[in-house]
DNA sequence: TTGATATTCAACCCAGAGGTTGAATGATGC
DNA sequence: GCATCATTCAACCTCTGGGTTGAATATCAA
């Protein structure tokens, strides 16, 4: 399927989060601002690796870079998380929803049985 | 970057969420059972296309299939989703702890200035 | 200026995602 | 048995993601 035209936020935001450099790097960014070559540094990967891994983080709107002369500092944006989270809690909330209605019928269903006549020689279940 | 060897399960739920089809599936699903064919039918592409997206549900183990028969029942299985939701938390935690640590390190600042002796023309605030 | 440092740009490679079509498998119903 | 229905398997195509290396750009420092 070629991608939708416009790929939405969510989708972004997900693909962005999906791969554990990245997650790294927001993890590391949610303790203040770090220099592209300094967040680079723990990683076995070039530095162009990790410069191609922020731009994601910025299409993505998790990431804002900051310049300061040739230093690019960069910082952690968390907005875009919260739509993921929205998105999964409504998700979520409609699993229960049916779920409890699933519940409710099975209740009344045993409602029900329990207060027909007991017949003579037995439950037909 | 080779995905690392063993992609773990933030990764491949977080891949399988990050598409609109695979989300519209679990909506879908989120209402209860559906057939592979049934689940297919509304959306524009191929029915394999679809089992395809099936397949990347399962291997997160978002989507869980029953066999009946020929027919094959879907549904959804919140757990994966728990765990990013998770590791949200505990990024913004992360997060809000840091912005929580600056803002007393600036009350701090101020307490001190306050209560340096007042100069000649009144507080600087 | 000149040279070092910080960062991106450009070109390339390869594996995998998402799609297609056509054939294979397996249950159902006559 | 035979046709049909539900589903996957297999092969293929194209685009993108993640990685590399090498060159370009821009700033700093002398």
């Amino acid at each position: 399927m070629r991608m939708p035209a416009t790929p939405n936020h969510l989708d972004q935001t997900l693909l962005a989060l999906a791969d554990p450099t990245r997650r790294a790097i927001l993890q590391r960014l949610s303790a203040g601002e770090v220099r592209v070559t300094e967040l680079a540094q723990p990683f076995a990967m070039s530095l162009n690796a990790v410069s191609k891994h922020i731009r994601v983080l910025e299409r993505a709107h998790l990431v804002h870079r900051r310049r300061e002369g040739r230093e690019h500092l960069l910082s952690f944006t968390p907005k875009p998380m919260d739509d993921v989270a929205r998105w999964m809690d409504a998700q979520r909330a409609n699993w229960s929803a049916r779920l409890q209605a699933l519940d409710d019928l099975l209740q009344e269903e045993d409602r029900v049985l329990a207060s027909a006549p007991p017949p003579k020689k037995g439950r037909t279940r």
